[in-house]
DNA sequence: TTGTATGCGTTATCAT
DNA sequence: ATGATAACGCATACAA
């Protein structure tokens, strides 16, 4: 092969000594500001045409403050829940022309990690958190930095916000199933791998509890299982519900994934769902539809989408800090499909 | 709540004026370089401490001309597939101590635009394809620009290139079905909604084809259909080979989604799988595995890691434009499970 | 309308 | 061992 030629990428001075114009005219016309004479203009263009020319993004945000991109903190970004909010994050971003550094966080070391130095190292001009918990010290620290913060599926007093009403879907859920008939329903509660600060499954659990003393009753502890969100752990879960003496004839899940787990043991248990077994999941992923689960659906994208627009905003404006965080509620909508079945007698 | 002050970050300048050194100093003990008195790097250290000072890493990509992050480029990052090697690709470049800005593709004219613009913004160090096939004059772009790139699941004579051997894959997929008393095979080809460059489904009716010619038969033409890559092409894929006449009694699929939407007309058919219809799917995501789904796995994972690790190397040895492009292959590996069954006496 | 000069926060190359 | 200073590529306030 002929040797490749790799010069060094042309600079502003290039085209300006090129179109024998100073870099500030060059500047000018690369930011079309007002002032420049149009033959001059042209003169500029075509100098950056012919020298392929293209304004280092680096060196530009050196002035400008600003980079373009944002980075949002994700917990196993590949789930589908945080994938298809990911989905309206992106969304929202290309429309804004902006970017995003994906910071994945496995570990609750590695989430304080991100808190703690991200803000302070200028390579994105905000951060979009997902279902994540930053300390009041971690949120002084964004504020001290001047980092624009928008939490999704999480709250902070001082932090944008957007939030589902959990307790609610879990409400309806499970009112669903007591209306069922079912009295006995076990419920999956999530806790994290990572032992991050969650507190959705909490809400959740709240809502059922109101369903059972909405409905004059109160659900039993025994049939609380803690696991961990994904279908191993509903594998787990479903695994001790549904081989105890007088077993639930409904589950409840904080996930979807954990639903799907449950599944796969009522078939290796040769529990026929719905006609042995009623299960409803949390979330709504694509999945959910697949394997004709009853859930609840949560607005993953427009909870990415809205997000995003909401921490562009901030940067936008360059947040006054002074601002009262916004607090979104969003609602969740009930989905019941093949899963669920009134109770059979006996 | 009290006023916020948000004073302006602290620089290496005013760290250096604290400590009473010059920024070269501070620089040095930063970089922990050689030659700095121990007793005036404690110093410096605590001030830093004290002003809890950060570099600024804008700043220092400047000077460095590193910016510690790559650009990966993918279409439809959500899906399975992609999500799983995404999945690798953040393993090894954290490992790498490195970040990555995602580039969804969804339309061609997008694809081209990230081609042609990312390598002159200075905003990566490198990039990473996925399943994108750059033109020559992409990658002469490229080459100009000094950007290192790397494709995955895809390929190109000039540039480091990790490929799967998807005709192996389709061969033992199809080997297997004929070995199983199939003859009517349809065949679910992918044809990707932006209308990319690729060229994977090709590949996979070659394999189909070379089984067919092993036995000593030919592939009918009308048993194959062209659709999208998603659920969608293959539930109108489904739908069009099953309520032929003398429908196949088998379907190779070149994507699990497809695989997937088979199943569900199937069963809206009522036609049984495997007792009536044997499909096999192509990935291998782990929608496969809970639908039980015979598949051809591929390394996701894998691609990922070893993607990143090459993109890594290029850019740490700067990349003697000379070096020869590596070619590496991946094998598939065909998953049998519940979908796949010998053909029934009629 | 256009040119010049300064600053952005680092690193690196000189001196000292 | 450390200090002063020139790049890095661009934007911008100020001059002309």
């Amino acid at each position: 092969m002929h040797y490749l030629k790799q010069e060094k990428a042309p600079t502003i001075q290039d085209v300006a000594r090129h179109a024998n114009v100073a870099v500030g005219t060059v500047s000018r016309v690369l930011n079309d500001s007002p002032g420049v004479k149009p033959a001059t203009r042209q003169r500029v263009l075509e100098v950056i045409q012919q020298l392929d020319y293209s304004p280092n993004l680096i060196a530009r945000s050196m002035t400008s403050r600003r980079t373009g991109s944002i980075g949002v903190i994700v917990p196993f970004f590949t789930r589908p829940f945080f994938s298809e909010v990911l989905r309206g994050v992106e969304v929202a971003l290309t429309q804004a022309r902006h970017e995003f550094i994906l910071y994945n966080v496995q570990s609750n070391e590695q989430c304080v990690a991100y808190f703690r130095t991200l803000p302070k190292q200028h390579k994105v001009d905000g951060m979009l958190v997902l279902s994540l918990y930053p300390s009041d010290e971690d949120v002084a620290n964004f504020q001290r930095a001047g980092m624009p913060v928008v939490l999704i599926d999480a709250f902070h007093p001082q932090l944008t916000s957007l939030v589902v009403n959990n307790a609610e879907g879990a409400f309806q859920a499970v009112m669903s199933l007591l209306e069922h008939g079912h009295r006995r329903i076990g419920f999956i509660n999530g806790i994290t791998e990572g032992n991050f600060h969650f507190n959705r499954a909490n809400e959740r659990y709240k809502g059922l509890q109101r369903a059972f003393s909405t409905m004059g009753m109160t659900h039993e502890d025994d049939l609380v299982v803690n696991v961990t969100w994904d279908r191993q752990g509903g594998r787990q879960a479903a695994m001790h519900l549904l081989t105890s003496p007088n077993r639930p004839t409904a589950i409840f899940a904080t996930s979807d994934l954990q639903a799907i787990g449950v599944l796969e043991v009522a078939r290796t248990l040769n529990l026929a769902v719905p006609a042995d077994l009623s299960v409803i999941g949390f979330d709504g992923i694509e999945l959910s539809e697949i394997m004709e689960l009853s859930t609840v659906q949560q607005p993953m994208h427009h909870l990415g989408v809205l997000g995003a627009q909401k921490l562009i905003e901030l940067i936008d404006t360059h947040e006054p800090l002074t601002a009262q965080p916004e607090l979104i509620h969003l609602q969740p909508n009930l989905l019941l499909r093949r899963t669920v079945n009134a109770i059979q007698p006996q």
